[in-house]
DNA sequence: GTCCACAGGATTGTTGGCAATCGCGGCCCG
DNA sequence: CGGGCCGCGATTGCCAACAATCCTGTGGAC
């Protein structure tokens, strides 16, 4: 339990920002952290330097740091880059396929089938994320899954807007259904494609979203029982 | 003078790093930072840090940092990564080209055949370099530039073997002109095609490349001690 | 009534010192 | 003569106090 410390405190930091338990632009005040979490000051100045450099969390000097807020335009350009990412993911991972990872990925996409049948959206933004991660461990390639998953932290918030889009899961569960089917049938030529239309899906869908949703902190029904948000 | 601090500190080891006076597995140590750049060695701590964050070295826990020695393997994986990420740029940039950009681009490109031609290595690969800062400039994608210019960071030091290769320069130079000028021409289909291209023509000649010693982390001869080190 | 100056509180940034850990070399023992 | 144990120097990790900066709210002058 030595070097826990940091360890929890980013954690803790990160888990908070991705769950969306921190509103995009709430202030994170050291000292609070230091409150939550019981880790020391320097603990959390590490974490919070850490999240900043991966871009969750924007610093300003002397005035603290916030969870940063990404744009649409900002989300779509995000998203620009993590298309062609995840296409070379599907293609190296229909490249180096095994058999357990085939198992894995159908009784997953069988999961994701489930969810959205039973209308249940946010374990199906969840499942959406766990996915990608097991197209990327099949894939074995760290650096492209090192990229792709930090581009994602960025953008659950709008991920989970998109998921409730109604009419959204279906086409998603379709495009991403074709994905697994492609990977599994060792099929790199399909399989990148299919990463790649997936992607060109949910670029269109971000555009044309809502330009500037006002920042209404009015978030749906999300159980923040541990952190209680400011004005 | 008050943040620059941090900054000269970071500044001063990723120009160190990525000009390679600190050869890869270099030690980093603490005091000695402080020694050379006068900073207090929280600073000292911090960039050292970020440089962490960004992959440029590695840390382990109570045994300090060292300057991360990627492979050739991890080099390929890392050029796999940024050719579609250059080949976005290069279309975003076919696309949002000014008057002003193309005259930049243009001019470039003569400095480098010049230096090409007077044999000029060295200036080459720095102008390379700045040839795909440029580029991203034009491109205007936030995003994408980052995210090409992390990755970069981590490979001066085969780009920079790479372009000591007898041959190389003439084929690099090629394909970057083809590149320029579909850029110019407004042609975005063709600045993608001649960005991958390029790089996956630096794949192969990397993937070609001698097989280096294959450096366990531990405590690996260096055949070549060209600076001090170690004691 | 409005604007400016200023002080108080809150928050971040920085420094220095102290504790924990690692690598290494000597020493003792088999 | 070889191998394991232990102490020491070097280096990193951590913490608490100090200094600098910013925000806010108040009071006074015009």
């Amino acid at each position: 339990m030595a070097s826990t410390a940091e360890e929890t405190a980013e954690a803790f930091l990160r888990g908070a920002v991705s769950r969306g338990d921190l509103p995009p632009g709430h202030r994170l005040v050291e000292a609070e952290v230091v409150a939550l979490t019981g880790v020391s000051r320097s603990a959390v100045r590490r974490a919070i330097d850490a999240l900043a450099g991966e871009g969750l969390v924007e610093r300003v000097h002397n005035k603290g740091a916030r969870v940063r807020v990404v744009s649409v335009a900002e989300a779509v350009e995000i998203t620009e880059c993590r298309l062609p990412l995840e296409a070379l993911l599907a293609r190296k991972a229909a490249e180096r396929l095994t058999d357990a990872d085939a198992d894995q990925l159908r009784a997953h996409l069988r999961t994701m089938t489930a969810a959205v049948g039973a209308g249940d959206l946010l374990r199906y933004g969840e499942l959406i994320q766990q996915l990608h991660a097991l197209v990327a461990t099949t894939a074995r390639h760290a650096v492209a899954a090192d990229l792709v998953g930090r581009l994602q932290a960025q953008l659950v918030r709008h991920q989970f807007r998109l998921s409730l889009r109604p009419g959204r899961p279906r086409v998603s569960l379709a495009e991403l259904t074709e994905l697994v089917e492609a990977i599994t049938d060792h099929d790199p030529d399909r399989a990148e494609a299919a990463a790649a239309a997936h992607f060109r899906s949910v670029i269109a869908a971000l555009s044309e979203s809502s330009p500037e949703p006002a920042p209404e902190p009015g978030r749906p029904a999300r159980p923040t029982s541990t952190t209680e948000e400011e004005r």
